[in-house]
Formats: structure tokens, sequence, C-alpha cells
DNA sequence: TAAGATTTGTTCGTATGTATC
DNA sequence: GGATACATACGAACAAATCTT
């Protein structure tokens, strides 16, 4: 690893932690170090960088917000390059929200434009043992709901059959997209309607969606499967906005 | 402020800065605080935690790469709420696909669902002086390429034209998503065929396109800006494949 | 300009906790 | 259990930045 390039007399804005932090992201870049390869230890970060153990560790926390390093005591241990897990990285791009309102209107947008996309990949590339895992989460909203609380929770289940399905996809950016706002639909939506009665005919035909997707789906019809997929997230959309759902302000906890 | 609640004789198994991280978050949520509100003084949390002020600025250090606080020193200074920034979260999103090697494919898979949605929401909702703006950007590659280099230079300016359309755009959400994807894009594509000789054909109609989505946005054509969005994104889709772009395996700096 | 006050930034020494052998 | 090798945490002191007078 490199000197910390302090060049010449130019004094940098940045403090020192921070510095670090980069210095040792490049370095983790320049190695190619992968998941679980070892850093240096603090001491001879101290050495290296010429700093006291405050500053290194300041530096190690910066890292390991964001997800980069994870850190473990006792002998053989010490910090290791670390893979964002999708849990962080749903959680780091909640917080750029927290400020900035977000809608129900604004993700449905969103949904409505990639869900039926990853429906249409996902037709014929799905094992039975997966359409089995879907079918079994339906099976939670097999009933139509008899109060509006738990046709919240019927809800927050059909969200975890489109979580599910996400994972299934092979476009990384999809699957994470498609997941991230599963997320923020399930943790930070509330329904100010709850005194309403459920709509046993958005019930009726959420499931019917439902089972003309997985259908679709064991066919390999990717059109049909893109189709259905446009239908449901409509009807789910009519159904927040029916529910006048919003998003709640939140910080989602590590 | 709660004390920092170490209830009774569990060991938590997260370490000091990170659970005091985790009550400020909270804290801040609970009193409704906004950006630039200020947080406690390091003396003061020492005090109401009980702990150290090392502990206490690790703790720091942990909201500051999330991008949820800020500091500055001397008098009046201290430590304050901030806004995670559009590009701070574009920066902690890459991350987590730095070890997830993402395809131009996937971007594009995402982009074509995504950018016609856009465009369409835009039509008849952009004002002369933003015309004005994107037109401008427009004048970087009036002329076809002469070369491979110039021909990536143009690529890149064209994703400018996106960025800035994305700025447009009334969903948060669906910005943030077109402008992180021109980003990736922009910073992190590379070129395997830098040698080939530039495609005019392409260009030309890829300016084309332009020139029509921009008439189609004046005068509130949205079903013809979707269209000849899609057709675009196809295009420039088929370019990076052309030119065998990849994506660059590094972090992106704070 | 200069001095003083306030707040974070950084260091050093020491002690404790924790996991491995 | 004891020795070893790490990170974790504390406390006191000093340095640097920045605002006020």
């Amino acid at each position: 690893m490199q000197q910390a390039a302090e060049t010449g007399g130019k004094k940098s804005r940045r403090s020192r932690p921070v510095r670090v932090a980069e210095a040792i992201k490049e370095w983790v870049v320049e190695q190619g170090l992968q998941p679980g390869d070892r850093l240096p230890r603090e001491t001879e970060l101290m050495e290296r960088f010429g700093m006291a153990k405050g500053t290194i560790r300041e530096a190690m926390r910066l890292l390991q917000a964001q997800g980069l390093v994870e850190t473990k005591t006792g002998p053989g241990g010490g910090s290791f390059v670390g893979e964002v897990s999708a849990e962080r990285a749903r959680a780091l791009l909640a917080n750029f929200f927290y400020f900035r309102n977000l809608t129900i209107g604004d993700i449905y947008q969103v949904r409505i434009a990639l869900e039926p996309e990853l429906a249409a990949t996902l037709a014929g590339h799905v094992s039975s043992r997966q359409l089995a895992e879907l079918r079994e989460i339906m099976n939670e909203y097999e009933e139509p709901a008899t109060s509006a609380a738990q046709e919240r929770e019927q809800h927050v289940a059909s969200l975890k059959f489109h979580a599910l399905l996400a994972e299934m996809g092979g476009n990384v950016l999809l699957r994470f997209l498609i997941g991230f706002m599963a997320q923020i639909l399930t943790d930070l939506t509330v329904f100010r309607r709850l005194y309403t009665t459920p709509n046993v005919e958005l019930w009726r035909s959420g499931r019917q969606h439902q089972i003309d997707l997985l259908d679709a789906l064991e066919n390999g019809d990717a059109a049909r499967a893109r189709n259905v997929m446009r239908s449901h997230m409509e009807m789910a959309r009519d159904l927040m906005e029916d529910q006048e759902a919003v998003v709640m302000k939140r910080f989602i906890a590590e």
C-alpha cells in the first residue's frame, strides 16, 4: 500500500479519517481484493499512514458503514473486505429518500414499468420448485380479507411474492430495484383509511392475476406474463390509492 | 434523548459506536429533526451515553459515511443533520454492485423500461428554457464522430442529455434511478473495441431520435415521446453491444 | 489585525474484552 | 486454563479550525 500521499504543502480539506478511508478503498481496488480478504492490522495501518489509532479506527468506521469492511476481534481477527449486502444497500438508499417525500404514486410508476419486464424475462425460466414456493406464499391470502387490517397483511404477503419473484431474475439491477420497492412498501407504508371495508373484487382479480401469471411463467408465455403483471400492478396501485396509502418517514435500522 | 439503554446483563453483539449511531438515528426521527438541525456536542453525547470521546466520534463517522450528519469545527460548529445527496446515494449504491458484475445488458434492460416512461410523463411539461438547455447539449455531437474515442465522448455527452432530462421529472425515484444509470454508464463503462470505426448510421438515427423527442415533448405528445425514446434506447444498447462495452470495477470516490 | 472562546480533530498511554491455540 | 493476538474502549492532553470581539 502506498504511503498516504499528502502531497506538498497543500492542506487537504477533508479530515484524516476520510482520506485514510479513501486510500484504503483505492488500495482494495488496485489489489483486486475479494470479499473475505484480510486488510492490514490497526497497528500496521498506524505505521503506514503515520497516524494514531483513533484516526485509523474512525476511518474503518467510515468503511464499515458503507458495508465495505467487516471487523473481527481475537487472534486471526482484523478487518476484512466485505460484500455490501442487498439489505444494507436498501437501507442506505432508503435514507436518500427520507427527506424527499417519496409518494406511493412514484413507486408504482416505476413498479409498473419494471415488474412486467421482469415477468417477461422470467417466462419459461422458473423451475417447478420455484413455482411451488410462489404458490405457498399465495396461500396466505387464499380467502378475502375480512378487515382492513387483514387486507394490509395480505398486501404485505403479496409483496413477499413479488420480492421472491425478483430474486429469480437474472438481472442484478432489476432484481435489486424490485426488491427495494417491495421493502419500502412493506416497511414504510401506512394505510390512512384503515376503517374502510376490504374490497373483495380487487382481492379476487388480484388473486386471479397471480394464478394467470404463474401459468404464463410455467408455459413460457412472455407476452402474456408481461400483460398479466401490468394489469396486476395497476390494480395494486388502485388499491393503494383507494386506501390513501402514504410512505412513512423513518430510517430503516441497520 | 434517552440514555443508551444497555438493559440488564445482556451483552449486545454490536459495538458501542454502532449502538450509539442507531440511537442517534432514532432520536433524529423521533424529534422530527430537519437537515441543518444541530445535534448535541461531543461532550454532551459523552455524558448522555456515558462513553468516551473516541467512541462517540466513531459513531459520528458511521453516520457521516451514510450522509446522515455533517460536522463543522469552531464556535457554532458541531454535528448537523444532513440530507443525503444524490451523488452520495449513487456512490453507495454503486458499491453494492462492485462485486456483482453488473452488465451493460442489465442496465439497458432497465433503461429501456424506465426512460420511455419518463419521456411520456414529461411531454407537455418541459419549458422552453429547459428545451434550450437540452439542445445545447446536443450541440456536442452535432457532427458524426471521426474516431472511436470521439464516439465515446459523444456517448458520454448523450448521457448528460438523459441525466438532465431525468432532473426535469417529477418522480423522485424515477429521477434518481435514471441518473444512477447514467452515472454508471459515464464513469464505469469501458469500450473494448476502441479500434473500430464509428458507426455513422447509428449516429444519424440517434440524433434524429433526440430531435424527434424534443419535438414530441414540446408538443405534449406523450405516446410519441415514449416510442421515440424506446427506439433511441434500443439503438444505444445496440451501439454498446457493437462496442463490446463492459462495466469497470472500481469504487466511486466520495 | 489580533486575541480569546468554542468546538471538533488528533495523539498517546493504558487497560479491557474476545477469540484462537 | 493459560498464552497469544487481535480489536475495543477510556482519559487526559494538545492541535486545528472558525467565529466573535
